[in-house]
This record gives structure tokens, C-alpha cells and sequence, in this order.
DNA sequence: GCGCGGATTGAACAAGCGTTTAGGATCATG
DNA sequence: CATGATCCTAAACGCTTGTTCAATCCGCGC
């Protein structure tokens, strides 16, 4: 998304416009015409380009795809830190494709779930080398923690909205990740309970029933697991103590 | 949503039929005449009890979200876990209802935003209660914590489609609540690392530096705040160990 | 300078959209 | 039985949608 080099592709302006408006109004909010003003060009020129709103839909998936996971080496090896850092100023160029992976990841689309994988498939090996060479404790179920640690890595991107709001800035900013960075390492540290009560509990009743049934109210509290009830849990549970 | 029950409403029967399209093809991509089909009623009636699409939308906004604090009571105090088994049971006929109330929380939603605030006000007075009775540790700054510890409540429910798909199993599952509990209560338990190494080095490297930027490379392993590099940065850290 | 092929446009298309309107059922109340 | 109100439908409205098409523009090899 170097949009602001002017000379691009017309091909390749329709797709960044495209991109932009996917990204910020959702594919079928946004009409062909109204990519093809954002380009300044016709909506005939688009589909001739494209054959479809569909393709144009797929063409932008796998561009905005590849786009990331080119970023994602770029940043492997050499100079790691310089390589956030220009990351973290490029943000807001990079908005319109933030926000389009961020759209990618919650809808139906198997461009979004090979990501994902791919995701999920490197923090597993990042996991398991970090396990190896004695920096983190060796997880209880490896593939269910990679997976939460991805689900946990990227909900800022596909909660933005909130999250930007609660900090009372406009949208992910070095400012944010900043205030966040402490809080987040220190849970990964020390983790958030004094003690494992909860997790000896838990053990113990899931142990012995499977199911989600249990038949003492304290074996699984604040089990953010399951969403619609998280908060609640946690309040509910929060009166017992 | 108690669709299965037949004598509802037309004004009931259309409001739960829209919440089931709108929750699972999304608002702009649904039709008043598809919501009038799913009802079994006439395009014309939709509009005759809801004036327009965007106040049947909203209709549907406020709606979920009752329906949602409103159980969210019923879990407080009482036998709270047989008020969750018998939420997991429902978990089915409750999908409707899920599904939208996913779309909303990504969505540009006042409504949803009313719903995330209360959802990270019941998440904070937790912490705080917690804290106080000496349950969890003081956080770094328990703003932040409640708002991540909320994001990484919703964030299965947001992300149903890929954890569905990564655990095997068609959506949110009493299965998938059970094999998620113990890893992630052992995280929120013991943390991730071995050692506060990675800790120190970033309150350092932030103390000293407040800007995004970083002179040494250790000062924020794996530091999932930021999504887009979360993946990545944890790789290309790994690699230094 | 000619011709040709790709880039580009604007008009046109049928289909679908949200909404309006006129009118037919249905039903409690006078 | 008439009356009005409410529920409801079918048709039509004007508009937007994705896509097609004929026509024009433009640069490049001959």
C-alpha cells in the first residue's frame, strides 16, 4: 500500500482503493462505484480489471495476504527492534491494510483462515523453541496455548475499535502499544493468581467430569474461555471470595 | 430468541428472524425481503413495525443486548454453575444471539460500545475484589489489565469461526470450553515464563524510554499488544535465544 | 502515417434494493 | 350489522447494484 507514490499501476490503484474501502466500510457496504471514484476511475474500468467484485474481493485477499506475510520476514532475523520501529511508524500508512486484515480475520474467507494458521503454526515454533531453551515453563496442552496466545496476539487488531477507544486514542498507536506492553508482559510473567487453587480445582473437577458440568461452583472461575459469560463469571465468581 | 416457540409476535417473529440474518450474513449484506422470507411475512410488514432497516438494526442492537445483561444476572450469585451448564446447554439455541452479538462488538456500534464499557467495568470491579481479598496479584496498572483481560474474554466469541476450525469442532462447544479451561488457567496462573528477565528489561527500556522506540531488542519479547507483528516479533525473537 | 491492441469511458442493462401505497382481511366495539 | 383500527399483502416506486457493450483514446511496431 504505497498509495501515495502516484505512479502506480492503474491496475494496482483500483486494488489499494479497493482495499482502503473494503477495509474501512466492509465488501458489501462498499459499491464498485464508489472504488472506482477512490481510484478516480470508471466502474466499467474496474470490472475490466478484475472480471468481478468477487475476484477483486479475492485478488485483495491474497495481495493483503502476501503484503503481511512479507512484513512478517522482513522483521525475521537481522535487526529486529529497527524493524518494529519502522513498523510502528508506518502505521498509519499501513492503516487501510490493518484494517482490512483485521475485516479478513472475523469473516467467512479462506484467505483469512490459511493466515491464521500460519499465524498460530509460528507461535507454536515459537513456543516450543522458547520452551526448549529454558524461557518459558512448558505448557499444559502446547497446541491450545499457541492458539490462545495467537487469538490473544491479534484481538487488539480485530477489536481496535474498542481498544482505541478505552485508551482515548484514534486507532492502534505506538502510544498504546506502549501503556499496554508492562501490563501484558507482567500477566505472561507472574501470571494473575496468587496462588494455583483455582488451577488445582480445576484440574481436579475437569478430571473427573468431562463435561462441562460441575458440580462445585469453584472449579472454574474467571475462565475467560468462554466469552459471553467471562465478565459475568468473573463478577459472579468474584462474590464468593 | 426463543424462536422454537411458535406464538410469538409477528413484531417478535420478525425481530428474531433479522437477528438471525444480520448475526450470520452480516447487517449490509442481508435483505428486509430475506428477514421477511425467514419470518414467513411480506417485505411491506418488516417495514410496517420497524419504519426502516436501520431501526430494525437498531431495534435488534438494544434487543440482544438486554437479552444478554439480562442473563448475565441471572448468572450473578445464586448456584452460578449450574446457571453456566445451563448456558452451555443453550449454547445452540442461543447461537443466533451469539453470532450477532460477535458482529456487534467488531461493528461501528454505539451499542456495542455501551456493552463492551459495562462488560470492562464488571471485568475491573472483579480484578478489584480479587485483588482486595488477595485472590490475584495487584496488577501493573489494573485499567489496562481489566481491558485486556475483557478482550481476551470476548476475543473466542469475536474469533468463533477460527477457533471452531483449529479445535474440530462446529462453534463454540461445551468440548472446546473443557479442553480451553486448564491451559489458559494455567497461564493466567503461572504466566508464561521462567523468569522475570524479559519483565525487568522492559521496565527498564520503557522507563527510560516512553516512545515506541527501543534501542535494545530484548526490551519486549513476544509482546502481543500489537497483533500484526505479535506472530512475528515472538519468531524472530526466538531466534536470539 | 497506418493500423492494431490494450486502456478507458459513458451509456445502458436487468436485477435487486429499501420504501410507499392502496387496499383486503380480520376482529373487537358501537 | 356497521365502524373503525390494526394486521397484513401485493404491486409499484425510484434508486442503486454488478455487469455489459459499443465507442473512443492512446502508444507502439511497421
Amino acid at each position: 500500500m504505497r498509495s501515495s507514490i502516484e505512479d502506480l499501476t492503474t491496475q494496482a490503484r483500483i486494488r489499494d482503493a479497493a482495499i482502503l474501502r473494503f477495509g474501512r466500510d466492509g465488501f458489501a457496504a462498499t459499491s464498485v462505484r464508489a472504488i472506482a471514484a477512490e481510484a478516480g476511475v470508471s466502474a466499467g474500468l474496474v470490472i475490466h480489471h478484475f472480471t468481478s467484485k468477487d475476484a477483486l474481493r479475492a485478488a485483495c485477499d491474497s495481495y493483503v495476504v502476501s503484503e503481511f506475510l512479507g512484513r512478517k520476514d522482513e522483521l525475521r532475523g537481522g535487526d529486529t527492534a529497527a524493524a518494529i520501529a519502522r513498523w510502528l511508524a508506518d502505521v498509519d500508512a499501513n492503516r487501510p491494510l490493518i484494517d482490512y486484515l483485521a475485516r479478513m480475520l472475523t469473516a467467512e474467507n479462506s484467505a483469512a483462515d490459511d493466515l491464521f494458521d500460519s499465524l498460530v503454526a509460528g507461535t507454536k515454533s515459537m513456543l516450543d523453541e522458547n520452551v526448549a531453551s529454558g524461557v518459558m515453563r512448558e505448557p499444559i496442552d502446547p497446541e491450545i496455548t499457541a492458539l490462545y496466545l495467537t487469538l490473544y496476539g491479534v484481538v487488539p487488531l480485530v477489536m481496535q475499535r474498542q481498544l482505541a477507544r478505552r485508551l482515548g486514542v484514534d486507532g492502534l498507536s505506538a502510544e498504546s502499544l506502549r501503556r499496554s506492553t508492562l501490563p501484558i508482559l507482567d500477566l505472561y510473567t507472574h501470571g494473575l493468581y496468587t496462588d494455583d487453587r483455582f488451577l488445582v480445582a480445576a484440574e481436579m473437577a475437569i478430571g473427573r467430569t468431562p463435561g462441562p458440568r460441575s458440580d462445585k461452583g469453584e472449579n472454574d472461575p474467571n475462565q475467560d474461555p468462554d466469552p459471553p459469560i467471562a465478565g459475568d463469571i468473573s463478577d459472579s465468581y468474584s462474590t464468593h471470595h
